[in-house]
DNA sequence: CATCCTTCTTAAAGGTTTTAAGTATTTGCC
DNA sequence: GGCAAATACTTAAAACCTTTAAGAAGGATG
């Protein structure tokens, strides 16, 4: 018999697609080694156990979703660069919802300190610089950012905003415009 | 043998209640019927399946919520209203973090429609008044403002701020400044 | 008291994760 | 090329989980 050939990136990588097709909760150990057509004890040869593989999952989507925002960024500032970021955001959560879904897991510190966060929030500042907001306020309004950002999105791919006639499109912009206002006019302390 | 006096109610506030000790997800129809000293069988007389369970949290959970909500309300317009209602809302989050979980799963349309939810979106309507925004943009206040509330706690309660030395008090005080000022001054279309 | 409905238990099927031990394949070295 | 060592995968098994079906025991009601 031909080995699998398995990887613990091969099966991470897998693990996402998994997820954006059948949602996050549903990727088991089980039907990802189904999938390469392996026993589920042929995983535990690359990967700790299925904690670690939600683990490198939400990583994973951080690192693309962190590449996305940058790429959306460059060149950007202003109001410019704050519907760029948000709309690689969104775009990311709705083109990846498992991959979305996998970034909210309890990420211990030592898996958030490496990288892909660290990431985020600087390019979130990045966003700030053009908006000239002293600290500590630039670290309150990367907090409101992310915290909108987020909160939209999950809301909405909740279904949340189906109950009103209104286009989810069309709150997104008006809310990206109402915090492109409030940015350039922080209220003092 | 007594009998244990099981009810879909007692159930499902003795989930909600576990769900906030151990954790949302690690509530079991297993450690729950534990916990009334019967076997897990004797849960589907009271209840169809776990998931029903899990949507009769979600449940009590927005109905507490929303009660909670409605208590820091009355009484109050402006951005009074609108620092209660916030604080309402986050202060239940931390108190209890397994019925905040609980809201967040997929309730299908029918749940959804069912009162809780109409309620909520109700009083956030409410705070608005006091701001007299036209239709949409109510609608899409009333959104971005949910959406800040929702973000902001749950990336708060998943450790998301705890890598920057400003405490999340602070931040949470100042985006409701933010909030405020631009519910006062929405943009134009 | 006898009957009937409901609650709970027992039993069992089928799914999951995970560890340990064995087999087989590949790698690398002589 | 051939042999030994490392590694990949399977088999086997333990320990959980959910859920259904059937039976026993509790409590109410006539």
């Amino acid at each position: 018999m031909a080995r699998a050939g398995l990887t613990a990136e091969r099966l991470t990588r897998a693990a996402a697609d998994l997820a954006d097709e059948i949602g996050f909760q549903n990727v088991t150990v089980s039907v990802l080694a189904r999938g390469f057509g392996v026993k589920p004890a042929a995983l535990y040869s690359h990967v700790k156990d299925a904690q670690e593989l939600r683990v490198r999952v939400a990583l994973l989507a951080l690192a693309e979703l962190a590449d996305r925002a940058a790429a959306a960024l460059a060149g950007r500032a202003g109001k410019d660069a704050l519907v760029a970021f948000a709309n690689a955001y969104r775009d990311y959560a709705k083109e990846h919802p498992g991959r979305y879904a996998a970034m909210q897991i309890e990420l211990d510190s030592e898996a958030l300190d490496i990288g892909p966060a660290i990431r985020h929030a600087e390019m979130t500042r990045a966003i700030l610089r053009g908006y000239r907001l002293p600290e500590p306020d630039q670290t309150d309004a990367v907090r409101m950012l992310h915290s909108t950002f987020h909160g939209y999105v999950s809301l909405e791919m909740a279904g949340g905003f189906r109950r009103t006639p209104r286009e989810a499109d069309a709150s997104w912009s008006r809310t990206l415009d109402a915090l492109d206002a409030v940015l350039g006019n922080w209220p003092p302390a």
